[in-house]
DNA sequence: GGAAACCGCTTGCGAAATGCAAGCAGTCGT
DNA sequence: ACGACTGCTTGCATTTCGCAAGCGGTTTCC
């Protein structure tokens, strides 16, 4: 996983698979993106796939590596870490709403999981806006415009996958 | 790799990592949308990263598996297999379009093969429909309209790197 | 103030995937 | 007839994955 590797080449879906092409970083990503998880220990049990610890430390270290994560200690904590989206993993919003649009239509996915995927799809990119700016606003300081319906978008993803549960 | 193991979940990213989730599948699949590739040997030596031929072949065949891609014999050479994408595959031709845009935005991308993606981010979805009627009518035998300006979309983004390797 | 729960993360070890090189039986072009 | 080519396998070394247990320290609760 040494960084110092020469790249196999430098197209873009090579160098995109270079970061997240293996079964878990992209999972952690999508839990800080839409779970809102930044603990490891919130990563490790919070994953609903059930990650190993040495695995999800050597991702963590890998992403910080990359730049697609950075850490800190928590102020009120002292022996907790604090990750935190950069502004490279927030960009990702679209690329998970078009796997998500994808893996919906073609893959057995399970309702209640894949309700957060229809949502984005049919919010579209002015959705995908409001996610960032809300990501940036909570990862990395930037202050946002509050949300127009006093909701914002990952509440919104989140009370829609709690609706599946009871429907 | 046997498809007989259950699902980790049914999220449909974590799906879609399961069928894309290494280092060369999606790399196989950038070749045959992008490059046209579409025999055993064609694709071991017509990609720039270089795949071991074992690996090309474990691939392949999980690919066929999961009906991303249908493989026959080609009628005028006995011993030649053809691989052709299925709808499945065509459809990620959005996703490539997204990874590409996120990685020639974040990643050291070389230019001659960062043009395509920027082609396919400019074109958007009108393009990236217009090239998947081009693979639909290549692969499954399904007519397309023809191109409007003479020029398939996958020879104009031939052009176009060929024209950065010039310049 | 003591015990139990929790913190991020490491270690040990077996299992699985990856990667390199060589090669095989059959087919094709010349 | 001969050499180049076809998809693909085999053998073997290296790397990665993944489970389970646990470590030194901190915080929480009674």
């Amino acid at each position: 996983m040494p960084m110092t590797d020469a790249h196999r080449s430098g197209c873009p879906i090579n160098l995109s698979l270079e970061v997240f092409g293996d079964k878990w970083s992209l999972l952690i990503l999508r839990d800080m993106i839409f779970g809102g998880l930044r603990h490891f220990r919130e990563l490790q049990n919070g994953s609903r796939e059930g990650i190993a610890s040495n695995i999800l430390a050597s991702r963590l270290r890998h992403l910080v590596d990359l730049r697609m994560l950075t850490k800190r200690s928590d102020p009120g904590h002292k022996q907790k870490t604090i990750y935190s989206l950069t502004e490279a993993s927030i960009q990702l919003v679209p690329v998970m709403a078009a796997l998500g649009t994808w893996g919906r239509r073609w893959l057995p996915v399970t309702e209640d999981l894949a309700i957060r995927a229809r949502l984005l799809e049919e919010g579209g990119q002015e959705l995908w806006d409001r996610f960032m700016a809300e990501l940036r606003e909570e990862h990395l300081g930037i202050p946002a415009a509050p949300p127009p319906d006093g909701k914002t978008v990952r509440a919104r993803l989140h009370e829609a996958y709690l609706a599946t549960l009871t429907a």
